[in-house]
DNA sequence: GCGCCAGTCTAACAAACGATAGGTTGATGG
DNA sequence: CCATCAACCTATCGTTTGTTAGACTGGCGC
């Protein structure tokens, strides 16, 4: 009734109406934050629907699903950060390097604005059956930083796989006690555990 | 009609029925489980109660409400952790010899039996109420980890307070990966991620 | 053997859940 | 000016949620 209803093409694109693809991209932008906030189970469509301004009944026509809407947001997110790390590796020279400016990036996105990311869910089972297509997602990010971990003059003795995880799980901890309001940013988190781990290099020995 | 109903005290503490704190343990266990592979929201009471052999509604005599059921899921988890990290540290001596122990039980804890611990959650809203209660019982572990990288000759531009959330967020990471079949042990685990930082101590330099 | 009480079940409540079917709107292309 | 269609709303379905009130059961003290 005192909601706008209908679409608007061309121009004034202010307002609470938007283009096809627009609505999309708020419905996943608010939908990241609940998911994020609450877990799967615990974001309501009918909340992820007032948040963007609809009703619940309208999300259906964007998404067949709410699983298919937690695939689409975990999808856009692990693009987002995936994206943002291959920009800030471009041209960066040195395996170390190359790895801070990684994990910079990979903090920066999943800590700044309010789109707090998805990366570290525990699928619950009610998403089994999406469960492929979101690992897979994952995994896509995971081999980008294998290919900077390979590099690395490592002891011999250090399992790069095991460093991978080391490495993202000290990272995506930070989603969990970061607040904006410390005098830290992003940036400072992920310097810090690339700048310890730096000191794992052949040349080095081990504190007994 | 078919199930088991009213007590038993003294003798035959086998089948189903059971004490009074007996079965507030089977509740914590069987509830723990389920908040950890579904989260708060995710878990219900019917459930929880079906897994512990009891209905819904008799949780309720043990419990206020499922508000106060995850907190003593959570305390209990905790507590656990807490006490086998003590455990394994006594008479253990050298910093890193203590810190490497007390990951690997913090881990072996974690990631043994069934009994997946719920550490790294972001509490829901839902549970905004008794969010000062669970952040204690999770700053008390952490006071712990403190007092065990406070005599670590760390280098000086190392931060103490991130060092341990870099600590923990790659051991807790694993509760997320680890899968019991693998060849890997949790101790394997914990030795990983503690020997590489064996090598951050003052006598050594970073890569470049 | 009788009453008590811990412990459990039964049955139901209102609220919220994901999802669907069909109506309504307004810009657009002819 | 009319037909179309994307985009949204309305209303509702059946299910599940947390929670409660009250009935029941069996062992224990007296």
């Amino acid at each position: 009734m005192a909601r706008s209803t209908g679409r608007m093409r061309k121009d004034s694109e202010r307002g609470s109406d938007a283009g096809a693809a627009e609505r999309r991209k708020q419905i996943l932008t608010e939908a990241g934050k609940l998911f994020a906030a609450r877990g799967f189970e615990g974001a309501s469509m009918r909340e992820i629907a007032a948040a963007t301004g609809l009703l619940s009944g309208s999300l259906y026509y964007h998404f067949a699903s709410k699983e298919e809407l937690f695939v689409a947001v975990y999808d856009a997110n692990i693009r987002m950060v995936s994206e943002a790390v291959r920009k800030a590796i471009e041209g960066v020279e040195g395996a170390w390097a190359r790895l801070e400016a990684a994990a910079i990036a990979h903090c920066e996105t999943l800590l700044t604005g309010d789109r707090t990311a998805v990366l570290d869910v525990k699928f619950p089972p009610s998403l089994l059956g999406v469960r492929p297509r979101l690992i897979q997602s994952r995994d896509e990010h995971d081999r980008l930083f294998d290919s900077l971990i390979e590099p690395l003059d490592l002891p011999e003795d250090v399992n790069r796989n095991l460093f991978r995880l080391h490495v993202l799980g000290a990272l995506n901890s930070a989603v969990i006690w970061y607040r904006p309001s410390s005098h830290l940013s992003p940036a400072d988190v992920a310097r810090q555990v690339i700048g310890v781990l730096r000191y794992v290099r052949k040349g080095n020995t081990p504190a007994t």
